[in-house]
DNA sequence: TCCAATTTAGTACAGTCGTGCTACTTTGGC
DNA sequence: GCCAAAGTAGCACGACTGTACTAAATTGGA
């Protein structure tokens, strides 16, 4: 066995130099080889370690995924530091400010979630990558009814709400908003979006406090 | 002068030329000698209507933008018949189904937005296709911020409402939806995004009617 | 030291691309 | 009938693409 180098971080490092490709030039730019002399590698390399554009595609996309679901994460862990919820206003900020991590706020977030809609749009007419953006927009979904149910149950909201309905025009609207601030950043104040999202989450409590 | 045929009009032609290649095989398959085939012409012949390829995509992206809007407007006066505003509830019927045209219902209308929305993201690549996507973008803006005024003007919305606010969450729900029902049209039920999006437009109104 | 497996580089091939260019066909006015 | 303008077709060029393939370089274990 002469398993010089580490396939899988080799693999991370070719996934994140498809994103650095994406972000600067676009999609249609991240060929094979672009991708590989990001890397500072060849295309042949390339292909030692994905047999095809797609598995390399797919594979970036699944990496970009986990970044995003551990971004949020981490963001919702941090506003519960000792580990309890928090209750009533303070518990939709929290809410508010964990899904907020899902719109694009400054260059680096921007860049990414731009090369994270080149791709889901790309899948639209490729069914191998459909799948994973499926999955990605599948997952979004599952957190923001999760934070809504929790909301709920910390009496922080309306407890006759209709949870479903609230998650999609919930998920709609940020999906809706990282897609705007991605075409037209100066269409909106800064801080605008994710007021309008406080403001929407708030006014999913039906008492006034 | 010879001037066989209309220009104006061979240049529609070959918009929605573009189109249908998009819808069907995805943006990057619209290439000038596959649009020239779908629509029975020469490469060179495209060429001698549409001095570059950006153009022709510039044009067809134009057309489309006047599309939407006018399916839109119709819709919007097809709901007052007689030329006068309807009152209260049907009101907020009448926006929530004028609105609801931008969302993909049918095959035709998902591969309409879905070729749109493929233009969109391409823009942000692209920066001389960027003035077009923000330009749409913000003609729905301004549309769905004129509905909402009518809407509070009629009382059939809290007079003291955020009107800027309420437009945005709006616009970006609309978006949203479009692009969710586009990736993954299997995670809504038939008619869920519609109704959402009337049940959000209902809470515009504070009084309990 | 040397072998063998792994990793890399580089080349080749068959396509497609946008676009410039030239020739051919069509057609309306005289 | 004829001419000139408009429209069309088609080729050529240089560049780029994904991928297959081969050969060189690297490196850990014996």
């Amino acid at each position: 066995m002469v398993n010089k180098i580490d396939e899988v971080q080799r693999r991370r490092v070719l996934a994140e130099a498809v994103w650095t490709v994406i972000r600067r030039d676009g999609f249609d730019a991240a060929s094979v080889r672009a991708v590989a002399a990001e890397a500072g590698l060849s295309a042949g390399s390339v292909r030692h370690f994905f047999g095809t554009q797609n598995e390399l595609y797919i594979f970036a996309m699944e990496e970009l995924s986990r970044d995003i679901g551990a971004r949020i994460r981490a963001r919702f862990e941090a506003g519960r530091p000792d580990g309890t919820p928090p209750r009533g206003s303070r518990a939709r900020e929290l809410a508010a400010e964990t899904l907020g991590v899902l719109l694009p706020h400054d260059e680096q977030t921007r860049l990414l979630y731009e090369a994270h809609m080149q791709f889901t749009i790309k899948a639209l007419v490729q069914p191998a990558l459909a799948q994973v953006a499926r999955q990605i927009l599948g997952e979004i979904r599952q957190f923001a009814g999760a934070i809504i149910s929790d909301l709920v149950e910390l009496g922080a909201a309306d407890p006759d709400l209709d949870i479903d309905t609230a998650r999609n025009q919930l998920c709609a609207m940020l999906d809706g908003y990282a897609l705007e601030m991605l075409v037209d950043p100066a269409a909106f104040e800064p801080g605008e979006p994710e007021r309008n999202l406080r403001s929407f989450i708030d006014s999913l409590d039906g008492t006034t406090s």
